[in-house]
DNA sequence: ACATTAACTAGACTGAGTATAAGAATTCCA
DNA sequence: TGGAATTCTTATACTCAGTCTAGTTAATGT
């Protein structure tokens, strides 16, 4: 897998600089911490911070994105394994799929830090990006399995908004915490069950 | 109405602000204007655009803050009127409401440039305080009228996101465009119907 | 005149993101 | 052994949005 090094290995990592950012994060909260102060304690100039992130919101979204990934990657495997069943439902399996790779302890760091998504411009925008992409992921999937646009547009967004609830809803939950897996059945399937009596 | 004056009267206005910027917008484009330039074409200060508004990304959604205060407005006025009604009907009617003060010509400026809110993170930004606003104001709404939490969030984006890919069709359709209640319509009724068939 | 109130301005500052050119560490090959 | 070639890293300077502060200007009212 790993191929021969050609050139100056590298002396850095994305893994220290994320290590870095999220303590600083937790110590100082994400707005006032610095792209400076990320590279300062990763021991690197803050150049080489933008080799491995374009943004400083884009470290924040590291294991939001490895999800997104893990998501597209189920939907696909899916698709070619049981081609034109009910999308709908394999929608809901795929993304239960995914939820169920999140145990109980480990939450990821962004769900726990939602307030700043009401204040804090950067992270809106990259925000969006994700639930833009994660919204026409789930998009084409359910139009690739014979549902119309415009229903498809609006189950997918339905769903969306229903992960993000049961996400939310899991990282609040604290100490009595189950898996994410019951947060995200008990959230999706009313969508599911009201857009599959549209499909008639 | 207008009270009398106390202090120094206003030289500039922001009707003179948002029409030097929507001018460089459709020159320059959104992205390579300065709040420099839109100041000096305004014949203002750079100090004095923000007196008005309180970032760039504002100028660039007046309109649709225009319709989203007329919607709110519209649904408390709706919720007093006849009260107890099925909140998701109501809520169709008035975002219809809303629709039909938009006629076939008047597209607003934000509609047209549907390819930035991809491109450009700090447009993204604002949208999506924008939307999420929308978001709550019509989950809260169904909330009021009986609907449970998950539901209400669930059909609220999704007619949000049905509104908006309307706007968009509307947008793009060009000379041959009618009024954007018609594509509303279209866009609505199929969330509507799916989320009253769960209601039962 | 003089105080008060509000619109406006000048200027300096922070912090994110971009661009460029130069330096440093390693492999490949002659 | 001694260059290329490749790639990671850095220093530096720049643009632009947004914040802040202190000061100026034009009106009102007493």
């Amino acid at each position: 897998m790993t191929l021969i090094h050609r050139g100056r290995p590298p002396t850095s990592s994305r893994e220290i600089l994320q290590d870095a950012a999220f303590e600083l994060f937790l110590e100082n909260s994400y707005p006032k911490t610095t792209v400076d102060q990320i590279a300062q304690r990763a021991g690197v100039s803050r150049a080489t911070f933008f080799n491995y992130f374009p943004t400083k919101s884009d470290v924040f979204w590291v294991e939001l994105d490895e999800a997104l990934e893990l998501l597209a990657k189920t939907l696909q495997q899916g698709s070619t394994e049981r081609h034109s069943s009910d999308g709908l439902q394999q929608l809901r399996t795929s993304l239960l799929e995914v939820a169920s790779q999140m145990g109980a302890d480990r939450v990821p760091f962004a769900l726990t830090q939602g307030e700043l998504l009401g204040s804090t411009s950067d992270l809106q925008a990259s925000a969006l990006g994700r639930f833009g992409a994660m919204a026409t992921l789930m998009t084409e999937f359910l139009e690739s399995h014979n549902m119309p646009l415009a229903a498809a547009r609006a189950a997918a967004y339905a769903c969306l908004a229903a992960s993000v609830s049961a996400a939310r809803e899991w990282a609040e939950a604290g100490t009595s915490r189950q898996g994410l897996q019951a947060y995200m059945i008990a959230a999706i399937d009313p969508v599911v069950k009201g857009f599959r009596a549209t499909a008639n």
